[in-house]
Order: structure tokens, then C-alpha cells, then sequence
DNA sequence: TTCATCGACTTGCAATATGCAAGTCATATG
DNA sequence: CATATGACTTGCATATTGCAAGTCGATGAA
């Protein structure tokens, strides 16, 4: 008995978790741009855009802008002279951790030839998952 | 310092497990019916469709077309006449769980006003973190 | 036995998003 | 002054979404 309503707008889909988390990191781009913040310590435009998945740069930008305005990351000027930023996960943006760690582990199990995580970036994966009480 | 590379086809933009996850689960709906599959327990077409967000029914097929394709469905005949058809996860799929666990997880902490899992579904969402070894 | 219905899709088309290349703009460096 | 760098923006072609309607075989009611 399908209910004849419309299609909701992005955001307002309905009360699911899982459906709100998908609206803001569902597309192929967003938790690559997180990825890269979290394990590669990236912080600067150009380092982001130089990944080796090769960002379009409009997207890039587009990304930053939206994971700012959903409170993932921060984007803090450094310098002024000449005026350079840098961009930064927030706590709800490192709290994403754990569904790349899963991801990760999907991946490595499912799909043939999928890297696994460097020694270095274990000890991030096993922290981080039970924050704050 | 970017090497100028051009944008790599989708499956195959890196070895990262998190870039090919999102190949496979990246955007906004099929997770969603990942989601009605594993914790609502619907397998015919017009359930899925069915669900609160409104899929659209071009986006189902595909979904669905695609989900086979990377082996987590599978499409069953359970009767001929009418011809009557069932989707189910394979176990590559119900391997999605913990991802959608933890969009759950983040989603209840940090985005207000989403509802948080029946209990029936904890079960689920506890067990099934560690498949085969 | 015609009619309306259901399940499972497909098709057409408009709106939106993506990807690419090139351009902008404020410094900075040789 | 000429060139370069970082951080973007803009234009435009292509691809993906979303919506509405249509298809097709079967079935149940009138």
C-alpha cells in the first residue's frame, strides 16, 4: 500500500539514521575528501585535490562547502599573507571513523586486489570507536 | 605536487578499500535498500519500493540491476505463474551490517531528531560484526 | 469474457549533478 | 617584470536523477 507522496527533498527523507547519515556522506566523494583528512593528515586544498582517486576541482570545493555547512569540517585561515587555509574535521567529522574502519574492512574481504590499511593507520582504526560518554 | 592524471573510471579510481567501497555502496540510495533487506526484512520489489523515502522506481531497478551485478543480491523466482520474484542479500551483503551500524551509531549522536533503532534490531546490529576468520 | 488490478518493471523527458578545461586573483619569487 | 603557486570559480558537455506514464502477463471480480 504505497502511500502516493512525494518525493522528500535532501535531508528531510525521513527520520532513518541511516538515511540522514546518506544524505550527507552518500556519494562517492565526500568520505574520500574525510578519508584523507583522517589518515593522511592532509589539511590543504591542493593536497586534498592531489589524491590519488583525482577529484575534480569543483567538486572539491563544492564538497568542503557542504561538509562545513553540516559541521564535519572547519575551514580556519592560517595566514594571511598570502592568505592560506587550512581545512580540519571537527569532532563530528572524526567521529566518522568507524564507518570508514568498516568500510575498510568490507572492502579488504570482499573486493580482490583492495589495499590494506598501513601498519600506521591501525592504531586509529581500533581507537576512536566509542566516543564521548 | 599532482600528477596529471585523468579521472579514473568508476571501479577502478584506486586500490584504496574505502574508494572501492564507495564504488559499490556510494550514494544515496542503495544502502537504503540494503537497509530494508537485512533489517525489515522485505524481498519483493514493490515492498522496497514501498519504503519511506520514496525511492523512484527507475532507481530501484537500477539499484537492484547493480546490487547483482556486485554480487550482494541475488534475484530468485519463487513462482512461476503469476511470475513472482524475491530479492535476498548474500552473505557478501549482510557483510554490509556493521557499515550500516555505524551510519546508525553517528547519525543517533550527531544529527537531532533521528529515531533510534527498535529493539528487535539490536540483536541484528550486535551480532554479525566479525564473520568467517 | 470483458474489466479492472497487481506486480514488476521500462520508457520518455526535464531537472540536476558531474567531470573537464580554462580562467581568476592575490601574493611571491627570480 | 615574468612566471609561479594556492585556492578557487566559471562555462559547458555529458551523465545521473526524479517524475509520470506506459507496458505486459496473470488474476479475480462482475
Amino acid at each position: 500500500m504505497p502511500v502516493p507522496t512525494a518525493a522528500l527533498p535532501l535531508g528531510e527523507r525521513s527520520k532513518c539514521p541511516v538515511a540522514n547519515a546518506l544524505d550527507v556522506v552518500g556519494d562517492r566523494w565526500t568520505l574520500l575528501v574525510v578519508r584523507d583528512l583522517l589518515f593522511f593528515g592532509k589539511v590543504r586544498y591542493n593536497e586534498l585535490l592531489g589524491s590519488s582517486e583525482r577529484i575534480p576541482t569543483n567538486i572539491l570545493a563544492d564538497r568542503l562547502r557542504r561538509l562545513q555547512e553540516s559541521g564535519i569540517v572547519e575551514k580556519k585561515s592560517y595566514q594571511t599573507r598570502p592568505p592560506r587555509y587550512e581545512y580540519r574535521l571537527t569532532q563530528r567529522g572524526a567521529d566518522l571513523l568507524p564507518i570508514l574502519r568498516e568500510m575498510i574492512v568490507w572492502a579488504n574481504r570482499h573486493i580482490a586486489g583492495t589495499g590494506k590499511p598501513p601498519a600506521a593507520f591501525l592504531d586509529r582504526l581500533s581507537a576512536g570507536s566509542k566516543a564521548s560518554p
